[in-house]
DNA sequence: TGAAATGTTGGGGCG
DNA sequence: ACGCCCCAACATTTC
């Protein structure tokens, strides 16, 4: 085996020690090893305040745990290939590895860098720590990219066995004779300069250790996991998203651990469930991978022309959770509170956005984008589209969400919605999902004035959703 | 990972 | 006892 001096691990969103295959890699040959962040803020959907805010956090605890293994982590700014280039002749490195970004212009930019460190006569090495499956290596019959997901999961659970065990974070990383200079994290400016971040704080630990504590207490209930996940008053979802997106925690290193605590029958069909979920990242990553364009563009071509409602009005009464409507608006004050929503309401916002306001999938995604700690590309293009019915495996466009159903059936308790909107909060039961439907002693009574104390809803339901279905008929016919 | 309209069934009240 | 109607409950179809 070549033995290599020294090595650059060059960090990106695989922010971990264990299961990291660019690590175990770079450690494998006895060398001294240089970890290395380089922020390089791309022009193509450049990192939205809210993960901005988390990576802070997940740079200064991994941070931390490379400095237990007397290690340190290298900080830089700027262009990947200019500070990589700079730090391989600085400190005399013959490899470098990482573990690959699936996004397009990550892409694009990987295999410049990789070309420009080969020229230099260094040798690069990419692995994936990821996901479970590489997009290239999934295909149907014809060698062509799945659409749908139902037989893309069926042929990639075919291949599920055959995963690699999760490696185990190396024990000691021997560093460089001299190590080459760092910039802080702090300077980075990653942190709000408002400081609008306590809630985002108080719900979430940014880092390695908070995502496997995050994973421990899945692990309680995650036997459960099918009868509660769609319940947003209660925490039956894994909050695992911000943790997989910053690469704190794998997939591999998830499906491990719930597979030896499981083992029950209803655990199996229940880790089942939650597999599947994981299916529908590796599905997103499939997709924007193989059409790299849908992350600005429909895939289904027929609305490339639909004529969007442009009132900014409308959108903002969806970005500040006044839209009238109690399950819109508690899912929209849950999202800037606590940068997290629960997918269910997820699905109820965005398809009240696209299809009751008739306003683009893009202006919800790129609200999206700024305010989830869990703003991942390939995710959020895929559930935006999915919502519209513009994309792979899409909602038929006559799916359309009506939020008071969708509540009474997914809050029966109601505690979602009085958590995040008080101000509803003394109406009965029967009447809180839609108080404009209200009788006025009901309302006078619960202190609640509609137009005063809480918005009018901003569309009626009714109405829109028959403008919204005319208005699809159009393009009803398969392209 | 819809909702609403329409169709069918079957029990019970009632003449 | 019987047929008729009503309507909830469930199933199917349509958007």
């Amino acid at each position: 085996m070549q033995s290599h001096h020294v090595v650059i691990v060059w960090f990106r969103r695989d922010l971990r020690l264990t299961d990291n295959p660019a690590l175990e890699r770079a450690a494998a040959g006895a060398a001294r090893i240089v970890p290395v962040y380089i922020h390089d803020e791309g022009a193509d959907w450049p990192m939205g305040a809210a993960s901005r805010w988390w990576l802070h956090r997940s740079l200064t605890a991994l941070e931390g745990s490379l400095r237990t293994l007397s290690s340190r982590l290298i900080v830089r700014q700027g262009p990947s290939a200019t500070v990589l280039d700079q730090l391989i002749r600085e400190t005399g490195a013959t490899l470098v590895t990482w573990n690959r970004l699936y996004e397009p212009a990550a892409v694009e930019r990987d295999q410049r860098v990789k070309a420009a460190i080969i020229k230099a006569g260094v040798e690069a090495v990419s692995c994936n720590a990821a996901l479970l499956f590489e997009p290239w290596n999934i295909s149907n019959a014809q060698q062509r990219p799945y659409r749908v997901f139902t037989p893309f999961w069926r042929t990639a659970l075919a291949q599920i066995d055959a995963l690699p065990a999760p490696a185990r974070a190396p024990t000691s990383l021997a560093g460089p004779a001299r190590w080459p200079a760092s910039i802080s994290i702090d300077s980075l400016r990653l942190e709000p300069e408002v400081r609008w971040d306590s809630g985002l704080a108080a719900r979430w630990q940014p880092g390695e250790a908070g995502a496997h504590r995050m994973l421990e207490s899945f692990g309680h209930t995650a036997d459960r996991y099918m009868q509660r996940r769609d319940r947003p008053d209660q925490r039956g979802t894994s909050s695992l998203s911000p943790h997989l997106h910053f690469g704190e925690i794998g997939p591999r290193q998830i499906l491990a651990a719930l597979q030896s605590q499981l083992p029950a029958a209803q655990g199996a069909r229940s880790l089942a469930v939650y597999l599947k979920e994981l299916g529908w990242r590796e599905f997103a990553h499939h997709l924007l991978f193989h059409f790299p364009h849908t992350r600005n563009a429909p895939l289904d071509q027929r609305f490339l022309h639909w004529r969007w409602s442009r009132s900014r009005n409308d959108l903002k009464a969806w970005q500040r959770g006044l839209t009238g409507v109690p399950i819109v608006d508690a899912g929209m004050r849950e999202l800037w509170h606590t940068g997290w929503m629960h997918n269910r309401v997820r699905m109820i916002v965005a398809s009240f956005l696209t299809k009751n306001l008739q306003i683009h999938w893009l202006a919800g995604a790129r609200w999206f984008w700024d305010t989830l700690v869990d703003a991942d590309l390939a995710n959020n293009t895929l559930g935006w589209q999915w919502t519209a019915g513009c994309g792979a495996d899409a909602a038929p466009y006559y799916r359309i969400f009506n939020p008071v159903l969708q509540a009474e059936k997914f809050d029966p308790d109601r505690a979602y919605i009085r958590r995040w909107i008080p101000e509803l909060a003394q109406l009965p039961d029967r009447w809180i999902h839609q108080p404009w439907a209200a009788p006025g002693a009901v309302l006078t009574t619960a202190g609640v004035t509609l137009g005063s104390t809480y918005p009018h809803p901003i569309v009626d339901l009714k109405r829109s959703r028959g403008t919204a279905l005319a208005a699809y008929q159009h393009i009803s016919q398969p392209q």
